[in-house]
Parts: structure tokens; C-alpha cells; sequence
RNA sequence: CGGGGUGUAGCCCAGCGGUAGGGCGCCUGCUUUGGGAGCAGGAGGUCGGGAGUUCGAUUCUCCCCACCCCGACCA
């Protein structure tokens, strides 16, 4: 059907008001779907793909329809803002580098498989960026060279290109996406955490402008680089975290870090070591039952290999090893479990092993071991334990550290409450970086005393794209997405009933262009063939804010229609008050985040 | 990379050794309009790709590809 306001000005419209002008329902180029896509399991990706603002091209790869871009460009400005605010400056940098300069870091390697490459037309080795750390470091090389040129903080929002083993969940884990990206330089420890203070205050500023609670925890600083780490998470039932929470001093980390307390072992004398036939016994569980103790007096035995080398490490039964802390307590490149064969070439009897009488295979220890006494533990040889195990007594180990999985239920390491846990999506991350880049490319600084020193760096990303998924995820209902008003594509679903009837249209139309002129953003649903059931259950599942409904009977009264979209009733409006109802609605929606 | 699953119309799916069907959507006309309407007519398919078996393969066999889920992985 006709467009009048588009038909002759798609070029003033773009120039007016930014590639996505104000829509009418007839002419949006992405449909609903009236079914779930099958291939989609988690709340964002089913909503995402059947409310059309999103459409796969390949695994991990995915167009985003004028619906999803608009939300994309809010969350970007609200970036923008809080970025500039902290003192940030925008630039743009390419995605398409050279390899050399990431073999240059010893990133291709680290990387490896993740980061996708290719060949320009002269042979030259190329890659697609999964971060910038290399380019910026290079651009402040050319740019800085005294400390007055410092503190420094540049960011970008651009495509971002990893070649993910197992992209999933929709935008959730996605192969090309869309990050911002922001790095800080600065001449010494005590500016960087001030620079590091401001992204995070900067990271909880955008997201309470979005309209989205998030959690700060303390997180794992991997193999590069420095002392913090924290990362923002958005709790939803499907995320791919795990944070450990306090309630009561609100002590928040990913599992990955977090540390915890448990309750102590009551000590008691050393008992004998005393052999004890367990037939078929290979668990703890199995173990602990059969002997009549609890699994916090055995001792668990487990077998990884270190780039390469065994390792045979123990934790006390009742707890589980948490592999991020045994990596970095390693200082290993590649830590996995070790396979069948490999525990049976290093001499190991899985199911009854023990530290007892090892020598000859690296030992690492929970410094659980340490608390507790007269310990079941396994034999070496098969169906066998030992009771009485005691530390140092009856065994060793030749590294001694906190290698244990907090888990909800144990204690906080800062009060001792009872720890609580909560699944999250990894919304943003910052971390402070410290001077691997700036050494290995020669970014150096000159201070006031004329001295050479490498600059500071942190980073900090927030994955935007990432961010409209757990946004999803975590607000929507049976009937569809319940999008947070800061970043809904549009803030009012006008719906127009009967709208082939000329009064109808004529008010719809009217009342589309009133809010227009007032600034609101519309989706005007004018479809003349859609039944008023289609029309309903359209506005549910792309979940805009503020439903106006015109109607026949509403007109009849004088009034439109108003619901908001978490709502459970819908009220009405006098036609001339409803620019101030919508204002209202969107202010009392936004009342917790504007504070 | 290991395990499991799925590929048939824009979407969801059925089917079968004899050359393809339903629902939704789409087009035309009529009728209808407050929570996914009705009637009539119509368009739309290299049945993921290749090879093999067969008189004949969408169907059986083998190989490959793509996508989804679980795990590994995720500075």
C-alpha cells in the first residue's frame, strides 16, 4: 500500500533522522513468525529470530534487521556518552590486519584456531581482529612519547571477528559481533586504577541507563597481564557463567576466581595408616557411603595434564577443583584432564589413587589437605584405601595452594556468611593489562625526570550485540520480549483497529504524526488485513514499552487505549492527553535507572 | 575435536523404491474485524551436495557439506 510520508523522501528521511526513519508496520521489511524456531532453545535467540530482528546467515553469523539495529545504536549511544564522559576519546580501527603484527605479540599463536585468517592478493598473510591491543599499542607508540601526553583513553565500537569452536545461543556466542572496545595508558600504577576506577564507574553508568541491573565480580585475569580484573554480568537462568555471591557484603566473583571458606574439620589425634578393602569402590561418593565418613575426611584424587607434563593433584572430597586457579597456579598454556591411557602410562590407579608413596609425577595439593585429619585415601592398587592418611605425614606435594570451586552453601571469604550463586551472560569485562604490549612494541614514555619507562595499559569491552541478547534473556514473558524502554527500538506500538474504516485511519494517522512531532518514536501498526489477534500478539512479541490501541469503539468514546508493556490491564487516555500519558509511562517505567 | 540430532516451498512439518503433500504465509476476488477469521481460485520445489545400487532414488548404501544441542574450548 501507499506510503505517503516515505513515498519521494527515503533520502531526507535517512539524513533527517539517521538510517532508520519512523516505521509503519506495512512497510518494515522483517515479518514475525507465528511459530518458535525449532533450532532455537534459549529465551533471546527464539525471540530475537521470531520477533524478525535478527536473521542467521551462518553459524554465529547473523543480519540484523532495522528493528535490531535501532536497539544496537541506542545501547551504542548510551556508550558513547558514559564514554566521553570518563574521559574517552573515539576513534576507529581497522578489522583487517596484518598477521605479522600478532605474531609480533605471540598472539597468532595464543589465539591459534580462534582468529580467523586469510591471504591478500600478494600472498600476504592476514587477519580478521579479535581485539586491537596490537594497533592501539602501535598508535600511542607514534603519538605518545612524554608522560604529559598521559592519561589516555581511546575507544572504538566496531566488528569484531573470533572463530568460536561452538557459537551458540544466538547472539549470545557469535563469531562476527560488535564490541566496544577501550584501552587506557598511563604513566604509573596509581593512574591506571584511577583510569580503571572511571571505566568502571563509566561500565555501571551504561548499564543502568540501559534499563539493566548488572553484576560487578571480581574475575579471572588470565595469562597476560595484571592484578583486576572485573567483569559485568547480566544474571539470566541460561548464562554461561557462574557468579558466586554474598548477600551480606556483597561479595561477588566468577567461580572461576572466587574464593571461599568451609566450615573447619574438627582436628583429632593422627591415627594409624591402616589398609582397608574397598571392593568396586571408584567414586567418593561411593567411597564416603561405604565406610560410614563423610566425604570432608577422604581425600580426592585427580589427573590433568600440563602442557604435556602429568600432574596429580588432591583436594579434600567434599570439594572439586577449580581448573582456572590450577592453570594459573601452573603458570600452564594448555591444561586439560588427563585421558585413560595417559593416567595409566604415568603408573596411576584411577579410582584409588593417592599422593602416598608418589615421588616421581608432579604433585599439586588444595591447601584443604591441610586442615583435616586421618583421611581416607586411595592405595595405588586396585579395590584398596587407606585410613589414617595424615599431612605431611603420610604423603607430600610439591605445590601447596587454593585450587578449590567455591560453590554456594560455603562460606564468604570476606564475612562468612553463607555464599549464594547465580548464572549470568558476560556483558563486559575490563582488566588492567600492566606493560606486556607496550614492552613487546616498544610504546615507552619519557617522565619528568627524563627517564624511559613502558606505558600502563588496562582494556575494557562491552559486546553490544551480546548485550541486546541477555537484555532479551532476561526480560520477556510467555508473550514475548519485555525490552527495557532505554533500548527498545521504538518506545510506542501504535496499533490501529479497523483500520481500513476511514475515522480510524484518519486518527490513527494523525495520532502517528502527533507523536512524531512530539519526539516519541512509533511503530505504527497500519496493516489493513491482519486481524485484530495478529495485530495484538505482533505488539506482545516485539515487546515495545507503550501499546496504543485505536479503535472504533475507542473512538466512539473519545479515548485511545494505553497499556504498558509489563502491564497487566490496559487503560484509557483522552485523544488529546496521550503524548503526556506516553511520557508518563516511559518516565515510570524508567523511574529505578534514572535515579 | 568427541557424542547426539536435523536437512523436503518464505516458516513449521508429514511422506515414500514409481518423479512430492499438509498447515501457516504469499497472490486474486468476496466476506470479515478487540487476542494468530471464513469461502473460492492461484503461484511457489535442483526433496542439502556428490557417487553408487536399481528399469526407475526424495526414499536404499557410501562419502561430503551445512545447521542445532551437550562436552572440550572460550587472553
Amino acid at each position: 500500500m501507499d506510503c505517503p510520508r516515505l513515498a519521494g523522501t527515503i533520502h531526507f528521511y535517512q539524513f533527517a533522522r539517521g538510517p532508520c526513519p519512523d516505521m509503519r508496520f506495512s512497510r518494515m521489511v522483517s515479518k514475525t513468525l507465528r511459530s518458535d524456531p525449532p533450532d532455537a532453545e534459549t529465551a533471546s535467540h527464539r525471540l530475537l529470530l521470531r520477533a524478525g530482528l535478527i536473521h542467521q546467515v551462518a553459524a554465529g553469523v547473523y543480519s540484523y534487521l532495522p528493528l535490531a539495529l535501532r536497539s544496537l545504536r541506542k545501547i551504542e549511544n548510551i556508550i558513547r556518552k558514559e564514554m566521553d564522559a570518563a574521559g574517552g576519546q573515539e576513534l576507529m580501527m581497522p578489522a583487517l590486519q596484518p598477521e605479522e603484527l600478532w605474531e609480533q605479540t605471540g598472539r597468532r599463536e595464543a589465539f591459534g584456531d580462534n582468529m580467523f585468517s586469510l591471504e591478500d592478493r600478494r600472498g600476504r598473510p592476514m587477519v580478521l581482529a579479535p581485539t586491537h591491543e596490537e594497533v592501539i599499542t602501535n598508535l600511542v607508540k607514534a603519538n605518545v612519547q612524554s608522560y604529559r601526553d598521559l592519561p589516555l583513553i581511546l575507544y572504538q565500537i566496531q566488528t569484531k571477528f573470533r572463530d568460536e569452536p561452538r557459537p551458540r545461543a544466538g547472539l549470545v556466542r557469535v563469531r562476527e559481533f560488535d564490541m566496544k572496545d577501550a584501552y587506557s595508558f598511563n604513566a604509573d600504577e596509581s593512574s591506571l586504577d584511577e583510569s580503571y576506577q572511571a571505566m568502571a564507574q563509566a561500565y555501571r553508568n551504561i548499564f543502568r541507563r540501559c534499563g539493566l541491573p548488572v553484576l560487578m565480580a571480581e574475575a579471572d585475569s588470565g595469562a597476560i597481564g595484571g592484578k583486576d580484573s572485573h567483569e559485568f554480568l547480566l544474571a539470566t537462568n541460561t548464562g554461561e557463567d557462574t557468579v558466586i555471591t554474598c548477600p551480606s557484603c556483597n561479595y561477588t566473583a566468577n567461580a572461576e576466581k572466587a574464593e571461599s571458606t568451609y566450615p573447619e574439620v574438627e582436628a583429632e589425634p593422627e591415627q594409624a595408616l591402616e589398609e582397608v578393602s574397598t571392593p568396586g569402590i571408584k567414586t567418593i561418593a561411593g567411597l564416603a557411603e561405604f565406610l560410614d565418613v563423610p566425604e570432608s575426611k577422604t581425600l580426592k584424587a585427580v589427573f590433568y595434564m600440563s602442557d604435556g607434563e602429568p600432574v596429580f593433584v588432591t583436594i579434600r572430597g567434599d570439594l572439586d577443583v577449580n581448573e582456572v586457579k590450577l592453570k594459573n597456579a601452573l603458570q600452564s598454556h594448555d591444561l586439560r584432564l588427563a585421558e585413560d591411557e595417559e593416567v595409566k602410562a604415568a603408573g596411576l590407579v584411577a579410582g584409588s589413587a593417592s599422593a602416598i608413596g608418589l615421588t616421581d609425577i608432579k604433585r599439586v595439593a588444595d591447601v584443604s589437605i591441610t586442615s583435616g585429619s586421618n583421611f581416607v585415601v586411595g592405595a595405588n592398587k586396585p579395590d584398596t584405601h587407606f585410613h589414617g592418611a595424615n599431612y605431611p605425614r603420610d604423603f607430600q606435594a610439591d605445590l601447596i595452594t587454593d585450587i578449590a570451586l567455591a560453590q554456594p552453601g560455603q562460606l564468604c571469604p570476606r564475612c562468612g556468611h553463607v555464599l549464594d550463586s547465580t548464572k549470568g551472560i558476560e556483558v563486559g569485562h575490563i582488566f588492567k593489562l600492566g606493560t606486556f604490549f607496550s614492552e613487546v612494541l616498544g610504546a615507552d614514555f619519557l617522565d619528568a625526570e627524563g627517564q624511559q619507562h613502558p606505558i600502563i595499559m588496562g582494556c575494557y569491552g562491552i559486546g553490544v550485540g551480546r548485550l541486546l541478547a541477555a537484555a532479551v534473556e532476561q526480560n520477556n514473558d510467555d508473550n514475548g520480549i519485555v525490552f527495557p524502554a532505554p533500548i527498545a527500538p521504538y518506545q510506542a506500538h501504535l496499533v490501529g483497529l479497523n483500520i481500513a474504516t476511514e475515522e480510524v485511519a484518519e486518527a490513527a494517522d494523525k495520532l502517528y504524526q502527533e507523536l512524531q512531532d512530539a519526539g516519541i518514536e512509533v511503530l505504527y501498526d497500519d496493516r489493513e488485513d491482519a486481524a485484530a489477534g495478529v495485530k495484538f500478539n505482533d505488539a506482545d512479541l516485539l515487546g515495545l514499552p507503550v501499546r496504543l490501541v485505536v479503535s472504533p469503539r475507542n473512538l466512539k468514546a473519545g479515548v485511545v487505549e494505553i497499556k504498558g508493556r509489563a502491564d497487566a490491564e490496559a487503560g484509557s487516555v483522552p485523544l488529546g492527553g496521550v503524548e503526556e500519558a506516553v511520557r508518563d509511562r516511559l518516565a515510570a517505567a524508567s523511574e529505578w535507572y534514572l535515579l
